[in-house]
DNA sequence: TTTTGAGTTGTTCGA
DNA sequence: GTCGAACAACTCAAA
């Protein structure tokens, strides 16, 4: 084919790039194109989204280094149902290459491009990049779509080859792709942004930021199943952002993963398989992303009294792992893995508030917020999903606090009115004697908050919940 | 078709 | 403080 057009979308890089090589490969001459698509930006409250800007930069980096090779990146802003398939008119693409994307917003807009395009005599080739193995490439023995992870995890290990995770490579075939005409970027106080939200991060976003971080994790790896779960240590990647704009490529993580190996390696490995898994999971199951996997739990009428779901928002339930990570999240767009689990329990099973309440509110928080993941993870944690945990299973926020932040150390990071609280304390800080208080001068409910709600009293509230939904679904089964 | 083994990340209670 | 058992019954995946 003559011309190709390549579509960069949540794959921003040059490196080891699926899309991007079979457009080369097939074209004489491609072209390339980001979209600041309204039809997303829109939907975004704040102005100060650090996605936005975390993007912008990754793109402004994509487009120099296509532009120190000769070539150049488009940027427009504007719908991209209708900016791609004018893009490839005006410019007579034979067809436009893009790297699959398995979230069921992207799959409508993809569908629609492809059926404008097609009236038009062109063609969407869309390739495998983002995942190792495609939602129809691992399934049960009688082709169905696995449910529980391990023997997903055990069917997607037996088909690992090493051509499986090999490199695209693109580098001496990049001089293909040739500017039309000037381009520019437009600002992101064009677009209707501010950036400072993202100054406070300290994450340096594109290619350079990503194999930064990767080459820091490198030497932590080993220890990774030891360090993971303990949200004052440095123990995990921090390449979630990376990973999800595509700002490093799977297969390059799995060949480190593999190279490293032993329990750290598997360890991480495996938590790439899960990202799979859930990937695979709501493509296949799309109305799990509003309603949960478990049918009979679907039903539950969450209580969701009036301000709990405010007081977890806003890190005042008076349960320092929970506000301290609830600082984390509003202050950085991070969370630490283990306290997404200890925060989605708490505002489910603690506050009773339905978990897809938390579930939008992290899609607004997080910068590496990636549908499938946090679908999969809060259903996970609420008990209603696919290989949900036992429903009588309830996170104690005391419990985890002592065993995951023995010290008190993260806790304290966020929470510096708890300083002067001693360690025996500071995960139940209501608790202090108050002698104690006196000669601290630290006083609960009038220095921190009082919590919230009794533990035991709402996790046996919680029981009765799913015992009511569980023995509803029985009831009109029979 | 039937059977069998197993299921990310826990908590509580009582000895 | 430490340890083992109980917490229920169900569904999935494979033999």
């Amino acid at each position: 084919m003559d011309t190709a057009l390549i579509w960069f979308r949540r794959d921003l890089r040059l490196a080891d790039h699926a899309a991007l090589f079979h457009a080369l490969n097939a074209a004489r001459r491609t072209r390339a194109v980001f979209v600041f698509d309204t039809d997303i930006l829109d939907t975004l409250a704040d102005r100060a989204d650090r996605r936005v800007a975390f993007i912008w930069r990754g793109v402004a980096g994509l487009k120099a280094a296509l532009e120190a090779r000769g070539g150049t990146l488009h940027v427009l802003h504007g719908s991209a149902r209708r900016e791609i398939p004018a893009l490839a008119a005006r410019w007579g693409v034979d067809a436009v290459f893009a790297a699959r994307d398995y979230e069921p917003f992207a799959g409508a807009r993809d569908a629609a491009v492809a059926a404008t395009l097609h009236a038009d005599g062109r063609r969407l080739i869309l390739v495998k990049d983002q995942v190792i193995f495609d939602t129809d490439e691992v399934l049960t023995g009688s082709g169905r779509p696995f449910q529980v992870f391990t023997p997903y995890k055990r069917a997607w290990l037996a088909r690992l080859t090493p051509e499986r995770y090999a490199a695209y490579a693109v580098e001496e075939r990049l001089d293909r792709i040739q500017p039309e005409a000037p381009a520019l970027l437009p600002s992101l106080e064009a677009l209707g942004f501010r950036s400072e939200a993202l100054d406070a991060l300290r994450l340096v976003p594109g290619e350079a930021g990503a194999s930064g971080l990767l080459d820091d994790f490198l030497g932590r790896m080993r220890a990774y199943r030891q360090q993971r779960d303990f949200p004052a240590l440095k123990g995990p990647s921090y390449l979630s952002a990376h990973l999800r704009f595509g700002m490093v490529s799977i297969r390059e993580l799995v060949r480190r993963a593999q190279e490293v190996g032993g329990e750290g390696g598997e360890t991480w490995l495996s938590e790439l398989i899960w990202r799979e898994f859930y990937q695979m999971l709501l493509w296949h199951y799309p109305h799990t992303a509003e309603h949960a996997f478990q049918a009979r739990f679907d039903a539950i009428a969450w209580p969701d009294p009036p301000g709990h779901f405010e007081a977890w928002a806003e890190a005042r339930t008076g349960y320092p792992i929970v506000d301290a990570a609830m600082r984390q999240l509003n202050g950085t767009g991070y969370m630490h893995n283990r306290l997404r689990m200890i925060a989605a329990s708490f505002l489910v099973k603690d506050l009773h508030v339905d978990w897809r309440r938390g579930e939008r509110y992290f899609a607004e928080k997080l910068l590496d917020y990636d549908q499938a993941a946090n679908v999969g993870g809060w259903q996970w944690s609420a008990g209603v999903g696919t290989d949900a945990q036992p429903w009588f299973r309830v996170f104690n926020p005391v419990r985890q606090s002592e065993k995951f932040d023995p010290g008190g150390r993260f806790i304290r990071r966020y929470l510096p009115e708890l300083a002067a609280v001693p360690d025996r304390y500071v995960h139940a800080p209501w608790l202090l004697p108050a002698a104690a208080q006196a000669v601290l001068g630290f006083s609960p409910g009038r220095d921190y908050p009082l919590p919230v709600v009794d533990h035991a009293a709402a996790r046996a509230a919680t029981l009765v919940l799913f015992k009511a939904a569980a023995g509803g679904e029985a009831h009109l089964a029979g």
